[in-house]
This record gives structure tokens, C-alpha cells and sequence, in this order.
DNA sequence: CAAATACTGAAGTTTTCACTTGACTATTCA
DNA sequence: TGAATAGTCAAGTGAAAACTTCAGTATTTG
């Protein structure tokens, strides 16, 4: 049970480097193996693994081994995590905007 | 796997510092020149100045010059398309846990 | 006009990061 | 049992990225 309040740093840290969001996107359609996840990617599996491990660590991926293979599906709360730090950065500046045009369409005060 | 969506990898890598996204944030609450995005930071004039390249670069944020002052304000696009990517990972992952949830919701069929 | 302000540009340093190699362990299978 | 499979570990390489310094250029302002 680690990173159960996985903080933005991390998660928008991994969603940085494009093989991870590749592997994210993979992992929605649903859970695969390490390997699984290497053979279409053009890089050793050792690599693989590291992203897997920095994903793991933002809390965007859990991962279970059983037997000799290792199972990794995406974890949605990182993902809303990072959905939510946007979308309050967006309405913070699209309310913002709103006042701004109430107040330009208010006539003008005489003073 | 680089240049599936050139313009979102743009915009993950801009939101992948730290630094980068505390502009972001402060530039939601309004528009402000490089030296007051600077002033809080701990870092050089300089190194804002290049933060602020990264994040007009990726569509992320707007700028313009009048005198010897730039301002800095919020271009939603750039989160928007973020959030859209988001998004449709988190559907794509949930709308399948559904569809494994009515399935094993279903009797059992006899065999 | 002189000094202060607000950046800009070029070049260097340091740190981080993606990725590799090669050796190793554990599990499955023929 | 022995060989293939799946992943792990430790250490190193090279390149990108963050940040610095220092020397500029415009633009205000006293």
C-alpha cells in the first residue's frame, strides 16, 4: 500500500518521457507483462523495466508478480490526480476570464 | 515510440518541471511579466526567461513584448489537450473495468 | 543625459535521465 | 534435468536538460 496519495511532482514527472505515456496508453486497453509491454518498443527490457519502475513510483501503474511473470496495470488514481491539477489550473483562468467580461460588459460607471 | 502526438509530447515534457508548472499555475491566476513569474523563484532571470521559451514553445503559454516588458499569460489549448489525453486513457481503462464487471456480474452460464 | 529596469544571447557547468551491457536469479517446460 | 523464459541487479555511458555567468540591447525614469 505505498503511494496511496501519489503527489503531482512524480506523476506529471512520468507522464513527461514519451515511451511511459506510450506504456500508459497500453496499459488502458489493459494488463500486460513486462515483456509484453518491451516487444513493441525499441529498447532493451531493462529499460522497459525502469520506466515501469518510475511509473510504479508515481502511483500511475501497480504492478504484481506471479511466478516468473510480472503483471502491470495502470492505477487511475494517478491519472486523476494529474487531471485534477489541470483542470483547476483551467478554471482558475477561465473564471478569471469570465469576471473579466462581466466587468467589460458592465457600462461604464460615471466617476 | 517518440512523435506519436508531437504536440502532446511537447506539452507532458513542459509540465514534467516542477518549475514549469508552478509558472502555470501562477500565470492561471492572471498575466505577469518575466521578472514578477521571477521573483518568488530561486533561480536567475535567466533561467525563467528559458522556462518560459519551453512553455511557448509547447503552446502552454502565450507572450508578448510591449516596451521592455514581456507578459506572460495561460493558453488553455495546451492544457486542454492534456487533459484530453488524460481523459482518454482514464475512459478507455474504466469502460473496461465495466465491461469486466458485467461480465462477472453475469449467472454462470452452464458447462 | 545618466542610471535603473527588463530583458536577451552566447557559452559553460552540473546534474539528471534514458538507455546499455553483462552477469545473475527464479520459474516453467520438454 | 537441462534449456528456455521472465525478470532483476549493478554499474557505466552519453546526451539532454536545468541552471549559471557575463556581456550585451532596448526602454523607462529621475
Amino acid at each position: 500500500m505505498q503511494n496511496q496519495n501519489p503527489d503531482a511532482d512524480r506523476v506529471f514527472h512520468a507522464l513527461g518521457d514519451p515511451t511511459r505515456r506510450a506504456i500508459v496508453a497500453r496499459l488502458s486497453l489493459g494488463p500486460l507483462s513486462v515483456s509484453s509491454l518491451a516487444q513493441p518498443l525499441d529498447m532493451t527490457l531493462t529499460a522497459v523495466a525502469q520506466h515501469l519502475l518510475v511509473l510504479e513510483e508515481s502511483g500511475l501503474v501497480r504492478t504484481g508478480k506471479t511466478g516468473r511473470v510480472r503483471t502491470c496495470h495502470l492505477e487511475t488514481a494517478g491519472l486523476l490526480a494529474a487531471e485534477r491539477w489541470i483542470r483547476g489550473c483551467r478554471s482558475v483562468w477561465e473564471s478569471r476570464l469570465d469576471r473579466l467580461g462581466e466587468i467589460l460588459a458592465e457600462p461604464p460607471d460615471a466617476d
